[in-house]
DNA sequence: ATCACCTGTGGGAGCGCTCCCACACTACTC
DNA sequence: GAGTAGTGTGGGAGCGCTCCCACAGGTGAT
């Protein structure tokens, strides 16, 4: 009878009350329970337990939502079109770090794509609303508004990569001034004399700290830098290809390219072959990320490996502390949460 | 003064009750301005309007949830691992596609991957709760048991392809069937005598209905069909290589393949360079799908174009037609609301 | 016996909306 | 002049939770 009311009404689901009078106890008992709070009595809380499974009793979202002012989930915030977003894996490794760290908690998480003004919009709308208890930012440009408008909001955020030397909100970053190092080092090593380096978009921090470390290797090791072996690529295939070719007619004699990722890496190779240069044998090539391109080039590239998995974990581990801690913003400013987790060359054939 | 109260409790944002003091108005008469009734006079509706820009209201999403029984979301759910997913080029051109149909609207897009049981289960979680107003289903292979929970629950859903020839969920596919008839009589029409095919899943319709289009093309032109000359393969691009390098062993003199997806035709590239095959003097080449590969290809790849990202706004309009329509389901189930789009060829060099 | 202080529990208030009924007012009709 | 219909508006009730205060009953110190 009590379940045939239950679903009778509309289809309706069952509310914590009729969970509550099953099991014979009160509304707030069963919420505690729900919640995991510890201040109920183990045969209580088997009761309720009970009465939940027998009902099927699912928590009503919206009106816990309302109630509670939070909404446990997350946004993870991609300033790119979508197309950038699968064509780089940087992208979907860092989804399946987040992805897999949420998982463990009961936080649902949310693709934002913000590559444009009509989309940016939307998002401010949709943070103004406060949709998401949180944000995951990546690929953060220098001169990005969002980081400053999610600091108006009061929402919790934390940025993979850095925006400078600096950075004011929480951050994941690999170390990728030590990466380029021991790209070039690698390459010194293997008695590379004129090595050039395509770089990612400067306006991106972590693309400039690998051309500090280019050039900051070349200096350890007493080599001049040589500014025209120095091209400015923009993270995209096609930009690669097109530095390559860049590079090849400035410095027809280079022995070597560091490329700021895998994906202009390809590109370069691209380049390199229509050019008939071989690949170790006339020019070595050293990519950055290690991601699945890395490993499926002809030849395997040889890459430097950033923890990227790893980072997405941290970064929701971060932002979950981020949102538990809820002491005035102006406390939370002075400890600086920034982690740099290392990187690592993993050779292969393409050096 | 009311501006300094309304921001001053404790950072809260407007509500509807304080727009509604402000406009000298009732809280209904906001609502209604807010949800955009005609049945606001003109006068009525700019003062409105003219306090809730001076306050910056956004309405709670979690309070509408709750009183109106919506979200205003509907998730895209993937039975796929993400790694598929971002292999895939069809994915995420389905999910362009809806994406574009979507923004149009209020609607918020949710991605879901329910690629291994303890994301099935998490799914199952999420849809008890009712935190979605409908689904859109992409790759459901033939027994997946989510379109049967998708209907106890009464969420709305729409499928991408279909299950079998007599779909019961509203549906949106191309025709697969007169698209590999196409390519096979491009193939015949070039003068190619020994046609080979390597097929998707075939518990994914529309990878057998491929498969029904190129026998039927062949009988159609009055030549046998050659068992040997067909290979199951996965949609992936190492299934693609595999299929190709049985064909080939099995029948070293086949001069022409259609490959299901232009992924799996990326794969048979590989195998037939491998073997030493040029294409497309020695082999012709075709795929399905015509997506970015097919156009990025070594020869550029002839393949069934399908419009997918049509398809993807198809599959939003139906859905939202599905939700706006609350008679009971009973009554809906008579209608059939199957959407099947057109293929069209394009000719590339591999062919 | 009195007081203090735990632990576990019940239930009121309230979150910010939507829905809908009631009502004032106008504009016709017979 | 009474009735009828329609239009615009106000505000009560209620959505299903969480939060928190109140309180019962137990335990140990005084």
């Amino acid at each position: 009878m009590a379940g045939h009311a239950a679903r009778g009404r509309g289809g309706g689901r069952p509310t914590l009350e009729e969970v509550a009078a099953r099991a014979g106890v009160g509304r707030g008992t069963v919420s505690r329970v729900i919640n995991g709070s510890p201040r109920v009595s183990a045969a209580t809380r088997t009761a309720v337990e009970a009465a939940v499974a027998e009902l099927g009793y699912v928590p009503n979202t919206a009106a816990r939502a309302l109630a509670a002012n939070r909404t446990d989930a997350v946004a993870l915030v991609v300033p790119e079109p979508e197309t950038r977003f699968f064509a780089e894996p940087y992208f979907s490794d860092v989804l399946r770090g987040v992805g897999a760290q949420l998982s463990e908690t009961e936080m649902q998480l949310l693709l934002i794509f913000a590559g444009n003004d009509q989309r940016r919009q939307r998002l401010a709308q949709y943070l103004a609303a406060h949709r998401v208890d949180g944000v995951l930012l990546v690929s953060v440009h220098a001169d990005d508004p969002l980081p400053e408008l999610l600091s108006q909001l009061e929402i919790p955020a934390v940025i993979s990569g850095r925006r400078s030397a600096d950075e004011a909100l929480p951050s994941v970053d690999s170390d990728n001034f030590a990466g380029a190092c021991s790209a070039v080092e690698h390459l010194l090593a293997r008695g590379r004399t004129s090595i050039a380096t395509i770089t990612g978009r400067l306006d991106v921090y972590g693309a400039q700290r690998r051309l500090d470390g280019y050039r900051a290797a070349l200096r350890e090791a007493g080599r001049p830098v040589d500014e025209r072996l120095i091209v400015q690529g923009d993270f995209t295939e096609e930009g690669g290809r097109r530095a390559m070719r860049e590079l090849l007619a400035a410095c027809p004699g280079l022995d070597a390219v560091f490329a700021g990722s895998d994906v202009m890496a390809a590109g370069a190779r691209q380049a390199l072959r229509e050019a008939g240069r071989r690949i170790p044998e006339d020019v070595a090539l050293v990519g950055f990320d290690d991601s699945a391109i890395a490993r499926h080039m002809d030849p395997p590239l040889t890459s430097v490996r950033q923890p990227i998995e790893e980072m997405g974990r941290a970064m929701i581990d971060l932002l979950l502390a981020e949102i538990a801690d809820d002491r005035p913003v102006a406390a939370r400013r002075l400890e600086r949460r920034q982690l740099v987790l290392p990187t690592e060359l993993v050779e292969r054939d393409s050096s």
